[in-house]
DNA sequence: CCCTTATATTACTGAGTAGTCATATATGAG
DNA sequence: CTCATATATGACTACTCAGTAATATAAGGG
């Protein structure tokens, strides 16, 4: 894996890495949509939905036509869904183990286990 | 899709965003190791090498254990490579399709298409 | 040409964060 | 306890970027 591969996959994931861009890629993701309708589907302000859309399309995660004074966008590539699936199964699966070890309790994300009162530190 | 469900599943992809940690995973792909080793393979500062592990960690990415004044950092589950490689593989994609238009010259990520010279706008 | 609607862009601000240095903490050896 | 090594953390800087308001551009209708 060379530095310019790693830097080209954390770029893609990067784009992956926003709520806004998600709910975007969601409401495309059974058919595509004018701008005007994403507006009123994810609640973005239209400027910060463009300025999203110009991000996923210049990866190509999207492609787009123009319909008259509308622009229509759809997803370029359904695998992106795939990935979103692999990253929901990983969180449940997560869950699931926190749940089976302390019932009724989040893990507060242990910035330090090895400062666990019982013990001398990690495992051991 | 939930907001909070959202924000979750961009958080993770968020932590993968990243040519460091990326390279973290990768050199642990293989096998775990201590921290000293993935200061040596990977040429991150330890302290810096340290605060991705935490992330890591932190987000249910890595395993740790402490062998002596070592600590010993592996790989939590093996799906992640499953998420670089679809990422890969749609790179891959890409380039061919940009290969395939446009021979010998590398897309320069299309800011606005709608202003291609013998065109009103995109497509149409 | 003028007006209206749809979309994109510019300039700005605030929040988050990677990298770094210095330092703290942990562990084992003597 | 003291020292040496391994790892983590506090404080700081520089940079990136999401959100916003204002404005520009594009397209069609009158």
């Amino acid at each position: 894996m060379t530095p310019t591969q790693l830097a080209a996959v954390a770029e893609r994931f990067k784009v992956l890495a926003e709520p806004a861009r998600l709910r975007v890629l969601h409401a495309l993701r059974h058919g595509g949509r004018h701008v005007t309708g994403l507006v009123a589907v994810t609640g973005l302000q239209q400027a910060n939905l463009s300025r999203h859309l110009q991000q996923l399309y210049a990866h190509g995660f999207v492609v787009r036509s123009r319909q008259g004074t509308f622009v229509h966008y759809a997803i370029a590539d359904p695998q992106v869904f795939a990935l979103c699936d692999l990253i929901c199964g990983q969180i449940e699966r997560a869950q699931g183990r926190r749940r089976a070890n302390r019932p009724a309790r989040r893990a507060p994300v242990a910035t330090d286990p090895a400062r666990r009162p019982g013990g001398a530190g990690v495992n051991r």
